[in-house]
DNA sequence: CATACATATGAATGATTGTTCATATATTCA
DNA sequence: TGAATATATGAACAATCATTCATATGTATG
């Protein structure tokens, strides 16, 4: 299948800027990372999974006690939870009838503090 | 005004984990705080937007150049520059007609970066 | 086996959001 | 001043999403 360009709204820029744009172009990584790294801020875009993400890099929990300290349904944490989880950003453990969560990467934190180094930042 | 504390669906779990949430609890940052990290990377959480900024890292660039490198209108590129300019990400410089934008934050990259480590290690 | 409990899940709903379209604003140039 | 160009913006629409509610699944316990 051929790759067609799609005439798009060009400017008289053109002439002046096609080196710029064409230099970005060739240096911007692939459309399916930019797209899969959106999918990841996107995880990280809730107030609710922050809080989630934060709370288990302090300690393992079950579900029931996220539900507790951050003051919502058990329902709630619980579709969240699988959320992180098909993210890869975080695992269970089955002990009975308690599931216990925890955090898988440790480079979530440090992206969080860069993200808080920004917002302290205005 | 007495901030009362809601009651929630509370399990057994709460004799034998009490002492870690509240322990969890007393490390969290404000809630203001978390809001506001969740809010900037609502911002990175679109491809559209992560594309603006990777190519603004790159270079400055004028808005139809922008659309023109990602083959998109020159108006939801601009919708997109504003959003990015609220969370004070990018800022901007007018010659005549042309307005310019560039990036701000020099940590966007390397929040980037770090997210880009996650997303490969699947 | 029946009951209680911890968690998961599907459907429904209200809210948010990205893009498009039409149009407004601002600037240059003839 | 009028036409052309670059950008901004408001309304509308479709799509996505977070929470709730009801209920299902799985596990321990009496």
């Amino acid at each position: 299948m051929v790759e067609e360009r799609q005439e798009m709204d060009r400017c008289d820029c053109e002439v002046i800027h096609e080196d710029i744009v064409n230099l970005v172009r060739s240096k911007m990584p692939l459309e399916e990372t930019l797209y899969d790294l959106a999918e990841l801020f996107k995880v990280f875009g809730d107030s609710t999974r922050i809080k989630i993400l934060w709370a288990l890099d302090e300690a393992e929990m079950c579900v029931c006690d996220i539900a507790w300290l951050l003051n919502m349904t058990q329902s709630a944490i619980s579709h969240q939870l699988r959320v992180l989880k098909q993210a890869n950003l975080v695992r269970n453990r089955k002990e009975g009838k308690i599931v216990f969560y925890s955090l898988i990467d440790e480079h979530v934190k440090q992206i969080f503090n860069q993200g808080l180094e920004h917002t302290r930042e205005l």
